[in-house]
Parts: C-alpha cells; structure tokens; sequence
DNA sequence: GCCAACGTTGGC
DNA sequence: GCCAACGTTGGC
C-alpha cells in the first residue's frame, strides 16, 4: 500500500463533486505530464490511499483523503477530438496517456493549506514543496502522510 | 493578473 | 543530444 497527492483545480473539480459523483467515484483523467503518467500506469495501485489537494483557488491545500477503486488504463479523453485533453499522437494501441479511478474517503473539515505544510519542519521531500509545486501526481511517504494526516485533523 | 519555475518542442 | 524558445503551471 503506497501513499500519493493528486491536484485538482477545485473550479473545475473539487473534493465536493467528488462527493456528488455517482458511487463517490471518478477517473482522475487529463494528467499530460510524463512524470505523472509513469506513477499512474506503473506505481499506483487499487488500495492506494490519496491526498486530494486544491490548487490555484482560495484556499490552496489538503482537502481530504481519497482510495485508488482502479489501477492505471488508458485515459479515454485523449482519443476524443471534442476533450480539451484530446491527444492527436495518441492511438489505442499506443495510449500516451493514463488515469485510475478514485473513490471518496474522508473530507477534513478545514484544508489544510500549503502555507502550513511548508512550515513543517519534517515535511521536505514531497515534491509539492521541492520541486516548485509543478507536479501534479506525486508520491507521498509514510512518515509525511501521518503527519499531514495528523495536521489536517 | 503577475511572474518565476518548470516541462516540452524542435532546429541544428 | 544540446539547448534556446516557447507554453504552462500555480502561488501569491
């Protein structure tokens, strides 16, 4: 069982529509970044637990848990030339592009913002706070989830 | 809306 | 395969 922060621009789709989705499930679909799509097709496994986190909104953070239902298959908006997340070198028997389906676990009661997060003093190695925040699936370690965990409650 | 940091592209 | 130019991300 691993550990993994996913983002999310809440305007688009927050932890709430995740809530409201039939099943509370939904494919975590349209990561183009190849970094992302190496954990998503090779690393992250049903069971999985995940950090959601708000991006590019009010209140930037941790805003709740949430457990992988389907590993990593092909992520069916980059063969649709109506998605934004069209990919026209991507074909069926080649797909570029991955996605796992996630199901609602827990939302905090308050998000736990990124401000505090890096004010941790054990909380370094997460790419959210090394690598410019531009990584948008990232691995999560099982000392840093318990103390974010342990931060959001 | 600004702008720094990062990823991707493409010419050579 | 280098690297400059460009586009995107995302915190503030």
């Amino acid at each position: 069982m691993a550990y993994w922060l996913f983002k999310t621009e809440p305007d688009a789709f927050s932890i709430d529509d995740l809530v409201q989705r039939p099943n509370q499930t939904e494919p975590w679909d349209g990561v183009r970044n190849y970094q992302a799509r190496n954990f998503l097709c090779d690393s992250i496994k049903v069971g999985d637990l995940v950090f959601i986190y708000h991006s590019s909104c009010k209140t930037v953070g941790i805003a709740g848990v949430a457990e992988v239902v389907k590993g990593g298959y092909p992520d069916v908006s980059q063969f649709n030339p109506e998605s934004n997340y069209y990919d026209i070198k991507a074909t069926t028997d080649k797909p570029r592009w991955y996605c796992v389906d996630v199901k609602h676990v827990e939302s905090f009661n308050r998000v736990l913002p990124l401000c505090e997060i890096k004010a941790m003093p054990n909380i370094t190695e997460i790419p959210l706070v090394t690598k410019g925040g531009r990584l948008s699936v990232m691995p999560v370690t099982e000392n840093e989830w318990q103390q974010l965990y342990a931060a959001a409650k």
